[in-house]
DNA sequence: ACAATGGTACGATGTCAATCATACCTATAT
DNA sequence: ATATAGGTATGATTGACATCGTACCATTGT
């Protein structure tokens, strides 16, 4: 039986559907376009085994990229290829954030 | 211990994470604006139990709304409530099916 | 050298969501 | 009147997912 391959949209819907991952995409669009940031640095409220976990979909999503730092893993947004295929998409996650008007 | 009430945002996202439930969004977005259709005329491959389910959580996101017709029940989109709240979503949505173009 | 830090891998668990079958309701059509 | 069609309600099953603990690895700093 073949796994049904869900859609780019899907995926980034799904990743998207979860709070501990928008607030990381939230604080990512907010922040200066290149920022990079440990996935600990966002203080979400999981152990490390699940932060992993939350990045890997949002890396599977298409959503952000890391880079292997040695020491530690920098992950920053995908910002053009987000604004190319989702428009207005950052807006919509940021909007949810006030103190990130 | 009380439920998590999850977020505007999360209930449209979480909703729209369905492929049943984005085909019915794109197609009543690209629809004429005041466009009601009835749950099976959409053609979703799953059973009539189902359906019911899944415009429960469509309403539940606030992205239609459904008028009783005795007979059956008109579904149509909540546009203005979307456009206003999530800016580029419906086109996001649409932008899955290129038949809608 | 060694502890501390950021992260991954694996396995387990609990919860939630999508689906179905069945039974039932209401209105239109024959 | 009776069948047909659109829909709801309920309960069961199944799979996916968020989470954790534990063990482990690499790099930086002391």
């Amino acid at each position: 039986m073949e796994k049904k391959a869900e859609s780019e949209l899907g995926l980034v819907l799904s990743a998207l559907s979860d709070p501990n991952r928008r607030r990381v995409i939230a604080a990512l669009a907010h922040a200066p376009a290149g920022t990079e940031r440990t996935c600990v640095s966002f203080g979400l409220p999981v152990t490390k085994a699940t932060l992993t976990h939350h990045f890997k979909i949002l890396r599977q999503a298409g959503l952000i990229d890391q880079i292997d730092r040695g020491n530690s893993r920098a992950a920053f947004l995908r910002r053009e290829y987000i604004d190319e295929k989702f428009p207005g998409l950052l807006n919509i996650i940021l909007s949810e954030y006030p103190e990130y008007k």
